[in-house]
DNA sequence: TTGACATATGCCCATATCGGAATATATTAA
DNA sequence: TTAATATATTCCGATATGGGCATATGTCAA
């Protein structure tokens, strides 16, 4: 046994670029986008994207409706919301490290 | 070649559980922790931990600095806040579908 | 039906990655 | 110097993963 069961979660889906921008390609594109949409827009080959899709898919981050012979995927946020709320609990690490900066360009920080 | 050249980014560190685990567990132990307190706090082998603790050093997601034999772990949360900036550009989408149900559930939404 | 279009799958290869165990390296103490 | 402590590194095996390409599947149009 290696690597720990293939947790297929969204923390593990947005680690590939490619997924992040399709994502992203899909929440600028408005609603819903189909696949050829996609392609076109991302210019990469189209059984990459599918497959991209599919992960997202399995993870639940985006959704599908078939259309006629098309199928129109859109972001399902809700499921990026634990990435959100996992990252916002370190937040008071970075806004310290913005207080403790600003304090030293002020002048009256150590 | 396969495999996107390693991105080697917060993203990628943070798909691991393990990893957001150290993260959480350095987080709630007060500021600086040695490994040690690490492998005792978390009970796995001492040489995972400091593997787990590499690819969080290689990101900046942690700071190191020695204090004699040990080394003190810190959050260095900065890395942290491109991802939770990311997830937060689909904050409508959650919060979209938290209406909706709102709505729904108080009998005026369709 | 048949053919064109839209999308998903399967297969293969190269590679990254995790866990485990042993061991190297550094630093303090005796 | 030598032993002990603290941590990192290396080697290994198993496996997951991404890209490329070919192809299967599904659906509409003629």
């Amino acid at each position: 046994m290696a690597r720990s069961a293939t947790t297929l979660d969204a923390f593990a889906a947005i680690a590939e670029p490619r997924r992040r921008e399709i994502l992203g390609a899909l929440a600028h594109g408005g609603g819903e986008q189909d696949v050829t949409w996609l392609v076109e827009e991302l210019g990469w080959p189209q059984p990459q994207v599918s497959k991209h899709l599919g992960v997202l898919r399995e993870v639940g981050l985006v959704s599908v409706v078939r259309k006629g012979r098309r199928r129109m995927y859109s972001v399902n946020g809700e499921e990026l919301k634990p990435v959100y709320e996992w990252a916002k609990e370190f937040e008071r690490f970075w806004e310290n490290q913005l207080r403790r900066i600003k304090e030293r360009a002020e002048g009256r920080g150590k």
